[in-house]
DNA sequence: CGTGCTTTTGACCGGTCTCAACGCATGTGG
DNA sequence: CCACATGCGTTGAGACCGGTCAAAAGCACG
């Protein structure tokens, strides 16, 4: 992966390091609106220098102060919240190109955690740059509210999820939203996508038990609706999972908000 | 309702009707940071004359574009999402001061559907007002990014219920949330509020169903929790209940972003 | 006083959880 | 090279939380 090298236009930065910024980001805030040449400029500077960092390493802890933000460039991240017995409710799943912590500037403290589950490298944003880059340029500042509002939207089927579908069919809506939203930064072929995440993983996004999780996914595999392989899913049946799920993919909000349909 | 008469500075308005605003809105607002009265009246001069609407009127419809947001100053309304089998999810409930379809001008088509529970006072807001009055007013693009985020937090909170938390911790969860959100505004006494909403809303709320939800408020009832009587919450142990749901008011972010703690 | 909606209660069912055990891969140190 | 520990995946058995079905009681409204 990052195979490609840098495309920028020459003679555009300082002799230093050429920074090519946050690529994934820029392809996800496509789909809303292309970015100008100009403001992915603004946007690499607003970034601190790439960061590696190992699985299990907190971004924004709950209750702490927000004072960067974190475009994710490669691996994969959450948000969640931790109740006192250790029950743990992942709020959503981060894929490269997804960002936390940017609406550091509207409140006190972080309503919930950042954790990495796996190898990540990320792009820190102070929250101050963060707001200036938005401040100078309009049209990044749309770019971040659409984002937030899609963020919304997945939060939203996220509750209808856990609220009102049974196992199989929130597995399968999962499955169908992380096929989209990979395809959108590249990361998902015709026949399924890398998934690095552990079943405990995934029963805390689902609002799962481990072992029920396990079942589910040998249902699904046995139906011939996806095949899985810790590491990999594949995904077999689309317009199955489509049936099952009531997956409409409207709700990611992909397509650019012009004239109505 | 609606008892207090219009306190504004005399001579400010044209000597048409006087036009109060959207009352409770501004007083949520305020939680954030409070409006200078130029603001108070770009955002009632963006308002439509406001409309009297029964229960179990759809303001928004999922699938259909955004034209007209809506500021709720009386009654109870929710944003849902409904399954093709008549399973319905109510992703949040609506309140006086909260308000739908404000990020029109950002998505193509709504996400959800937003229903009248009881009847309401709703202030309409052309799509088109509800973005210039923020372009006019960057305090007011604060005060509605402010907004999006609360409620993103609220449903945040939501999805740690309904993946999480046991039916009673629920219950009890949404009983401190209400209780915050409509002091905020001025509609909860010290020992309760009204509760307008029938045994059904509340199951589509909290993913129950109705029979479970009446159990559960039996037994929060029998614990001296609460006293519920159709039409009336009272709390009667708030620390009780604080205990039971793990409840820190701090996600609703009803303190001002200011320095941190 | 019917009619319809909501609340309430009981009996039973079933989806999901918990507990427990085992297999398997990987890593580590002797 | 083996012994062991660790973490994840898998499977079975039984318990429990919450769902479903059914019916009656309360209540508003015509």
């Amino acid at each position: 992966m990052l195979r490609e090298t840098s495309a920028l236009p020459s003679g555009m930065l300082p002799r230093s390091e050429p920074r090519p910024g946050p690529r994934r980001f820029f392809r996800r805030i496509a789909a809303a609106r292309p970015l100008s040449e100009v403001e992915r400029m603004a946007v690499a500077a607003a970034c601190a220098p790439p960061a590696d960092l190992d699985p299990a390493v907190d971004l924004l802890v709950e209750g702490e102060p927000v004072r960067t933000g974190y475009i994710l460039e490669e691996g994969w991240a959450c948000r969640y919240r931790l109740l006192n017995d250790g029950r743990r409710q992942i709020l959503t799943l981060l894929v490269p190109g997804d960002e936390a912590g940017a609406s550091a500037g509207l409140v006190r403290t972080a309503d919930h955690s950042v954790a990495t589950l796996t190898p990540c490298r990320v792009y820190p944003v102070p929250a101050a740059s963060l707001q200036a880059v938005q401040q100078q340029h309009p049209v990044l500042r749309r770019a971040f509210a659409w984002s937030a509002r899609r963020d919304l939207a997945i939060m939203q089927e996220h509750v209808v999820d856990l609220g009102r579908r049974t196992a199989r069919e929130r597995f399968a809506h999962l499955v169908l939203e992380l096929l989209c939203r990979l395809r959108l930064v590249g990361l998902a072929d015709d026949d399924g996508f890398t998934l690095p995440l552990t079943q405990g993983v995934l029963a805390d996004v689902l609002g799962l038990s481990i072992v029920h999780v396990n079942r589910t996914l040998r249902w699904l595999n046995d139906e011939g609706l996806v095949r899985y392989r810790p590491g990999r899913l594949e995904v077999v049946d689309i317009p199955g999972l489509t049936r099952v799920a009531e997956f409409d993919e409207d709700y990611l909000h992909h397509a650019p908000p012009g004239r109505p349909p």
